[in-house]
DNA sequence: CGTTGGGCTCACC
DNA sequence: TGGTGAGCCCAAC
């Protein structure tokens, strides 16, 4: 049996890349809102971040801005190959001036 | 142990 | 589905 004070010692990337793996096909969620679901709300920057070194088994795909914003432009993943994944999801996304957004009021994941 | 920097968010123009 | 500016939390250095 593990401590819980071991449990809790995981690193904060995991927990965020365990929560990510439950966002449903098809759906879509804010950073700020798999923080909120790790009790840490205000703690988006940092799933941002733990996305970006997320492991091939995560649906990083389906993270995105508050604002329906697809935030990357060209760092590791390519937007467009974030696109990509997100329609082969089903989901729409819709081309802008200032980016790729999704409309959260569809495809907004919602937790039980 | 202080500093820095992020796939962010919100309040306020 | 505006544009800034300041705050936020955690990991890396």
């Amino acid at each position: 049996m593990r401590s819980n004070a071991q449990r809790s010692a995981l690193p904060f990337y995991q927990k965020v890349h365990a929560i990510a793996k439950k966002i449903p096909r098809g759906y879509v969620a804010s950073y700020g809102q798999l923080a909120s679901l790790l009790a840490t709300p205000r703690a988006a920057r940092i799933v941002g971040a733990a996305m970006r070194h997320a492991p091939d088994d995560v649906p990083w795909q389906r993270v995105i801005a508050s604002s329906g914003r697809i935030s990357i432009e060209n760092i590791e993943h390519p937007a467009e190959e974030q696109v990509r994944l997100l329609e082969k999801d089903g989901v729409v996304v819709e081309r802008r001036e200032s980016g790729w957004f999704v409309d959260m009021k569809k495809f907004g994941w919602r937790p039980k």
